[in-house]
DNA sequence: TGCATTCAATTGTACGTACATTTAGGAAGA
DNA sequence: TCTTCCTAAATGTACGTACAATTGAATGCA
């Protein structure tokens, strides 16, 4: 059994990373990773040492690590997380520039899929709210919002031209989103769409679908198509310092 | 001043962490960023409760921690947490089964326009690496690195047609990217793109740039595009409080 | 003055302890 | 059998200590 070498000038816990890396390799964690102190009997070290091997091994996120249950293999999945869409859209949405938006619909409907994606009954009303939203002149994106009547129901007045939805959510509802999902696709949009974001036949959109909740409760479904010509979509970027480098498009 | 609330159910690194981020914000730390010491006095909490706090707080790569000579802050303006989108790719970089890859290029390049990106002269010589890669028997992403040839040098004879990027560089390099940021375009693939990737006419597929930096250095400059048919990105969110993803990693 | 040395300050590493929180599973009782 | 409760196990949080490694400034000497 290869230890640890205590008189090597690397450190302890980078000399255990190293090793649990090579085991990781070659798949003996894949059924069940040690648990800390299985980690802290065999190698010898502290609870300390362990954790801080595991940190930086789990630099990569393989590891996943559950309070009460343990240490588990992250294996691919597909469905990874963004992390920064949402402030990143967010940061769009809260700018100043693109108050401007032309509502498309506002109505009750029932969207038996769209509901069933909330956690609700199939034909549980809900209200659509479709907007085009404008950047200056130029349309960005194409929103639609589901959210339940039973909460939305104090919306269906209002004047959604300039006022944001969560907003008006959290003044006349008194709820407000504060966790949820997003996802993001590519997409070649439809005529119908090409139209009204001004798009040529060969340009590609971002589309966006995100489910909100507020206190664990799902109260909005939201897709969003958004151009991709004119904007870059940047993960988190230090506040006041937007990238100013030169694309290198492959084209 | 009784900042933190010891019968919070919030941790007491995290208020910590927020309270160091809203002072940072302010501009407070510009010219010197507090010893732990100096919050341990003034928070009355243990110097480990301040590292861990720091610790988060680093995710963003706002701080930088020098032995013998203190805390600074970074105003590196790009320096940011790979975070989110990183750890996506990452997966399917890390995961055993879509290793496959195969090298279209490998070669030793001069790109006026990267090499900018990179902060460095126009003509200076950086590892052109560009792969097809694959998950499962399908194509999945066309992917180009740039790395200075200070750096990359040693790489050049590495077969990367089963090696991970990262993993390689830190081995034979020494480095591996602890920071960066990275931003994303819906893209319409060109023919040879397309015909490499097997999509059709009409099938859009995501662009991804990102730039890493290990230690502050630019070292990497990365274009990726991905399909964008058969896998779909996914990000939680939680507002407010530091991103659901982070709870779950010890780091 | 110039140079080398010393020393205090600061972060890194590593050990220890204790308790909280969450989970899974078994024991006990209806 | 089913449900409830309890316990053990696992990770998270938080405290403590000590020493190592590095830096920068102060000190002392030629």
């Amino acid at each position: 059994m290869p230890l640890l070498d205590r008189t090597s000038s690397l450190p302890l816990w980078a000399q255990l990373e190293t090793a649990l890396k090579a085991r990781l390799d070659t798949g003996e964690f894949n059924e069940r990773f040690p648990t800390d102190n299985e980690l802290v009997e065999e190698y010898g070290v502290s609870r300390h040492t362990v954790r801080e091997a595991i940190r930086h091994l789990n630099r990569t996120g393989i590891l996943r690590r559950e309070r009460g249950r343990g240490t588990v293999v992250n294996h691919a999945e597909f469905e990874q997380p963004l992390g920064a869409l949402y402030s990143l859209f967010q940061s769009i949405e809260a700018s100043g520039v693109e108050q401007r938006s032309r509502v498309l619909a506002l109505d009750e409907v029932t969207e038996p899929v769209i509901a069933a994606n909330l956690s609700l009954p199939a034909e549980t009303p809900l209200m659509l709210l479709e907007r085009l939203r404008f950047a200056g002149d130029e349309p960005l994106a194409i929103d639609r919002a589901w959210i339940p009547m039973t909460i939305a129901a104090p919306l269906m007045t209002t004047d959604f031209e300039h006022t944001a939805l969560y907003d008006e959510l959290e003044r006349l509802c008194g709820v407000r989103p504060d966790a949820g999902w997003e996802r993001i696709a590519p997409l070649l949009p439809k005529p119908a769409e090409r139209e009204l974001l001004h798009l040529g036949r060969n340009d590609a959109a971002l589309f966006l679908e995100r489910m909100s909740t507020a206190n664990g409760q799902p109260i909005e479904w939201r897709t969003t198509t958004i151009r991709g010509d004119r904007y870059r979509f940047v993960s988190e970027f230090q506040a006041g310092a937007a990238p100013s480098m030169v694309a290198h498009r492959p084209d």
